[in-house]
DNA sequence: GGCCGGTCTTTGTGATCACATTTTTACGGT
DNA sequence: ACCGTAAAAATGTGATCACAAAGACCGGCC
């Protein structure tokens, strides 16, 4: 099977070959091109991307740096199967960050950009309700990081964003899941924007962190993690 | 001038050229061996190295994408000089993630290894009464280091090691003002292994929180950051 | 039928080369 | 002495090649 990798808007302007595969294979974790547990070979992803191997190897292992993609000992790079653990330290990590970079952007944002988030918002109850997760999802990180681009803080923003590449995979595959989630723990992101646009940052900051741990605690219960037993067929105890 | 990368106990193993070129680069940042502002050209680390450029042009790509060097648009990498925001970025940053590795950490170490970590606190105040700043310094990333991997906590330990990496250059350029920072915001570790030995992970982490901002204030106030003008020697406007 | 051994393929690694671009150096004019 | 320009050196990028190790596949043996 051979994968195919959206040029998008990224290959636009005159960037070095290693950069545009960089970015493409970023993009593609994020919209769950790949699927946990997949092999990703330096020869393959160069072929999709119609270059050299080498372009592809550099970005491969860029990627497996930020530990968005996990390397084998052999060198192999395939895409992350979460653990719970491995769930739950991205999520803590998450709930500590996240709020911090709100607490950043509060003293930053001015009404017009609350407008157009609140239209973010909008659309992803939209499309919760037409039953679109991936829409959904889109609508979700496009108001997020709306708001931590806004914090001014590059650094921060780049943790985040490798948070969210090794947390997209899994989001992706169990993306029903994550959109069916119960009225309290669904990501429904209005309080945040009440709170800063009456200028309390550390109240929207206290809001997201328990957002992020609402939606950990749901998905820890309702997600089937690597290496655990699938949870309603009982016993079935046999496996090789 | 030619510049040495200390072998260490690093390419002990069969790694990999690249990932040993990865590690000795790492530890050179972290031991001060490059300079703020250094450019760091893929043939001079190879030559350093004594490999071909190929396993060094991939460090420094990987160094790059972790933020703990700088690249030019032009390709070239140098060694960052961290702006006053930037310092206080990675300072916010370390004020939440580090205290979250000694919640985790606190539940999981035992007697022995608090023994061995009050042994390296007393080295470090040997070291700061004798007037050795590299080896406070070294002691005091042992100590906080030492914690942090016991928290079973791989990607965050991750992340705090590249947010060290990159805050390295600076504080050892600066590591006699460092070093001589007045008693209330000095590195005293005493308060945290008391509370960890009394079971207070809480405690401890609000107690490190503290240590953090305690230095940050002080070297914000301390250390003279790129692009502002020297503290001392008043006016002399005229500049190129 | 299941397990083992060998072969053939695929994979990652690293070196070398060619090329375009940037950066430095040196020179000549003002 | 200063500055702009051209020549020269150095630099990053990417392709290709050779090699060793890991993996897949197939046939034969117990």
């Amino acid at each position: 099977m051979t994968i195919t990798l959206s040029t998008h808007d990224i290959a636009a302007e005159e960037l070095p070959l290693e950069e545009q595969a960089y970015r493409r294979l970023r993009q593609a974790l994020v919209e769950g091109v790949f699927t946990p547990g997949e092999k990703l070979s330096i020869r393959r992803i160069a072929e999709a991307l119609g270059t050299s191997p080498m372009p592809a190897r550099t970005a491969l292992r860029r990627l497996a740096t930020e530990q968005a993609l996990d390397a084998l000992p052999s060198g192999t790079v395939l895409v992350p199967r979460l653990t719970r653990a491995a769930f739950q330290e991205v999520s803590a990590i998450r709930a500590e960050l996240e709020p911090l970079a709100i607490r950043l952007a509060a003293g930053r944002v001015d009404a017009g950009t609350l407008d157009a988030l609140a239209a973010v918002v909008a659309e992803q109850d939209a499309a919760r309700a037409a039953g679109r997760p991936e829409l959904c999802l889109q609508k979700d990180r496009e108001f997020l990081f709306g708001l931590y681009r806004r914090a001014g803080a590059p650094m921060l923003l780049g943790i985040i964003e490798a948070l969210w590449l090794r947390r997209g995979p899994l989001f992706w595959e169990a993306r029903w899941i994550v959109m069916g989630s119960p009225p309290e723990a669904a990501h429904r992101h209005g309080p945040i924007l009440a709170a800063l646009r009456r200028g309390a940052g550390e109240e929207a900051a206290r809001e997201l962190k328990a957002e992020i741990e609402r939606m950990t605690a749901f998905l820890s219960g309702a997600l089937q993690f690597e290496g655990e037993a699938p949870a309603r067929p009982r016993a079935m105890r046999a496996r090789a």
